[in-house]
DNA sequence: CGGGCGATGGCA
DNA sequence: GCCATCGCCCGA
């Protein structure tokens, strides 16, 4: 959370920082795409190494997330919400909406960078085109969990409170209105 | 807030 | 083939 994303894109570079994101906890998982260690070539990349990709898609769109834990061990975290600091003008020509819209969802932020197929997938993080900088970063002045979006009748784990977000950050996906720190954007360091 | 859209993979 | 799905958008 805070931590910088860099993507360099055909269109140019764009950076952001983590808001929100969502743990997926292996085989012992009822919601997770590994759940019984389910493995094929769509989810490969779960069983990676720490910082590959793993890109599948919903709906048409593309979701990104990257593995945490050591080889066959198949967790990983959904990147939610990113709060854009570069090349905001190129997510707005590839998303055709501007503000919060931009980035406040797995779907649209991956579009928002231009992210429309899985090449990125079995790929890792600062190796090619997207890299994550785990320097310093941001620092949340608070960071809340909740249960994960999406993830309904699906077993013991679906109200596990496995997503995580800063507080008050606008770029979050779902946030009310009334909930949004629109000074400080839930940084302490903002 | 509710409905419609939609691609892909996994399994029969 | 058929079904299920870790979203998004638009129109009330």
């Amino acid at each position: 959370m805070g931590k910088k994303m860099i993507y360099q894109s055909q269109k140019g570079e764009m950076a952001a920082l983590i808001v929100e994101t969502e743990a997926y906890l292996g085989q012992k998982d009822s919601t997770a795409h590994a759940y019984r260690g389910h493995r094929s070539p769509a989810n490969e990349a779960l069983y990676g190494p720490p910082g590959m990709i793993y890109i599948f898609s919903l709906r048409g769109r593309m979701m990104l997330n990257f593995i945490t834990q050591q080889r066959e061990v198949p967790q990983g975290i959904l990147i939610r919400g990113i709060e854009p600091i570069i090349g905001k003008e190129i997510m707005k020509k590839n998303r055709l909406k501007h503000g919060f819209e931009l980035t406040n969802g797995p779907g649209k932020l991956t579009e928002a960078l231009g992210i429309v197929d899985r090449t990125l997938n079995l790929t890792l993080l600062n190796q090619g085109s997207l890299k994550l900088d785990l320097g310093k970063g941001y620092r949340p002045q608070k960071i809340i969990s909740a249960p994960r979006v999406g993830v309904s009748r699906r077993g013991s784990w679906t109200d596990k409170p496995l997503r995580f977000f800063v507080a008050g950050n606008p770029y979050v996906s779902q946030l009310p209105k009334q909930q949004m720190d629109l000074i400080n954007h839930g940084w302490q360091n903002f």
